[in-house]
DNA sequence: TTGAAAGCGCTAACAA
DNA sequence: TTGTTAGCGCTTTCAA
């Protein structure tokens, strides 16, 4: 019939209008249903946008509404699982409100972040979801605030912005998982983050990330009600790629004064951390103790299963759509977000640390 | 200054014309820079847009030109890093050549990809890619390409359907690696897919995945030039969640005549598979061999690390992206889609089949 | 319940 | 190089 070459042109209100034999303005009511249409106009018009395949312009459609029921979504990386599962949860749950998702990644990059941020306002998103690369650098962040446009974070906090968070209290499960690692007789407890620093970490530095901060002070924390010092020269920050992440291991196994048990930041980290472990021939959890952030499912497998912190993720990505959904439809109360917990799920790779010469 | 309580009204070209004491139509000329704009103009009209803190607004745009320099992308599972990183490879190669990025997840349900096809479509996206849930049910796509909207197919090929794909040679490479375990001694080898299918397996039924077909016939192929037939028994399709697959798993493993070696689909299969091997209390490979489809970073942590299949996934999604984009910006010469071979990459988890009193 | 006409914010002919 | 004037496809007054 119409499979022909060109089909250039979208068929549009005013054709199916002409087809239905009524005002272009009773069509649109008609296929928008809304505004007042007869019965018999109704059908007709239904019948003759069928006949003609009509497909509304969902961008002229934006454009008079204000609305482009569309929120963005900026996160540092897709590809890792913690993001994968927290944008499901935002997608599924946009999904349901009838709300499409526009993702962007920004590989952690705060200048890419302000770029997405930027791109996203001028499509005209509803709302945006940011998981921000920085705690710190946050102004970009202040002006969609203040633009009015509905704002969310997730997994972390903004210094000073006054906006609904959606993340988990880092400094109690960091204390707790570090009180565990204390009580089982480990005293050089490292932590390794990617976190990008100017310099390495000494005691009292200010974190960009509010993730890391707050673990670094959960773990503070914890020594210190042990009565004992946090080891600075164990807390290694700047970790990148899978080489960098097996270096910063060897450097703290091989030491003098080793590690006994190491803190992997998040589920990417922790994968080289084990893979450098095993690399060098030692064994978990006898010869060195492992926990890490991110309860991904591979952490089932290994010999043995890998002692975790799980934070309900998909969750986050679920509180974090609805809270923007509220905001979008403008409703009052604001329904506080709810707080989200870790859990240290233990499974084998905590031990005591080997006895060695040197002292406790 | 304006950071007042309402800041309603977006500001438009309009505002900063006045701003500037310009015509619109110049005042808009600067800001997209396009037509001819005295440099006098110019500067008084970007001064005024950057003291009213003046956004573009993309819809309007998109309006007028048409275009809307945003791809859409539809996949079946993001939360599969294997989704995940093939989807890095789109957007990373759409955001440099200034496209933007509409995810869409369909939970590998082709209602689901009919919708997001239909969504991205309404909001004049310049162009598609799915990796299609189904080979056969593609009328959906057929529409797209007949409308003449840019379409790239990912991972999957859709059955009669001319355009542009980017797959694996999936008989090839499951030819291969069925070679390799007949060569290893076994005759017992079974297949574990999520394929939705109403029946169970038998021979020469139709399958509808281009993978999963692909790969039957290429394991087919294997055991066809070794003079053995294809255990039948063994291919098991409509793996589910984790507990379907553990299932599964038993049943192959503990059955009169067991599996030797089991091959999983993808790696979320993978994951389950071998969590029932290991809850089983059976070892990788003295008891069975295993392998799977995706060369997840994982895989090198096991007790065996795993022979695994590995798919140039980053690099396929980088050449579908690019593909399309060759579409959309109307190239000549369609510069055929490269050939994507997978790998075998032979680590621990092969071995001869363990001698029982079954003979071969 | 209907239709004419204005307008969303921008680009694009067309003259000047 | 400029400004005027139409649109893009839709929603939304405002009268009828």
């Amino acid at each position: 019939m119409n499979s022909d070459a060109s089909r250039r042109r979208d068929v549009t209100v005013a054709d199916v209008a002409r087809a239905a034999q009524v005002s272009k303005a009773q069509a649109a009511r008609a296929l928008g249903n809304y505004g007042a249409v007869s019965d018999d106009v109704r059908e007709r018009v239904l019948a003759a946008a069928e006949e003609l395949e009509y497909r509304p312009n969902e961008l002229a459609r934006s454009m008079n509404t204000g609305k482009s029921h569309t929120i963005g979504v900026v996160v540092g990386d897709i590809e890792n699982p913690h993001f994968g599962l927290a944008t499901r949860g935002i997608t599924d749950t946009a999904k349901r409100s009838g709300f499409n998702v526009i993702l962007i990644n920004t590989d952690e990059d705060t200048e890419a972040e302000i770029d997405a941020v930027r791109v996203l306002l001028d499509k005209r998103v509803d709302g945006l979801i940011v998981a921000p690369a920085s705690s710190v650098e946050t102004q970009h962040l202040r002006r969609v605030h203040e633009s009015g446009r509905p704002l969310v974070l997730l997994d972390r906090k903004a210094s000073g912005l006054d906006v609904d968070t959606v993340a988990v209290d880092m400094e109690g499960i960091s204390h707790d998982s570090t009180s565990y690692l204390i009580g089982a007789g480990h005293r050089r407890i490292a932590f390794v983050s990617t976190l990008k620093t100017d310099e390495p970490y000494r005691d009292g530095m200010v974190l960009d990330s509010s993730q890391i901060s707050d673990r670094r002070d959960g773990m503070k924390r914890a020594f210190d009600e042990a009565g004992l010092n946090l080891p600075d020269d164990l807390i290694r920050l700047n970790a990148g790629d899978n080489e960098s992440i097996k270096k910063i291991t060897r450097e703290l196994l091989q030491r003098p004064d080793p590690a006994t048990a190491i803190i992997a930041s998040d589920g990417l980290i922790g994968l080289s951390v084990v893979e450098a472990i095993q690399e060098l021939g030692l064994r978990i959890p006898d010869d060195v103790s492992f926990l890490m952030y991110d309860d991904f499912a591979w952490t089932r497998l290994t010999t043995p299963p890998l002692t975790v912190i799980a934070q309900p993720v998909y969750d986050m990505g679920v509180a974090a759509a609805a809270a923007l959904i509220r905001q979008i439809e403008g409703r009052k109360v604001p329904a506080a977000v709810p707080e989200f917990t870790a859990e240290l799920i233990r499974r084998g790779s905590v031990a005591a640390p080997r006895v060695t010469g040197v002292g406790n």
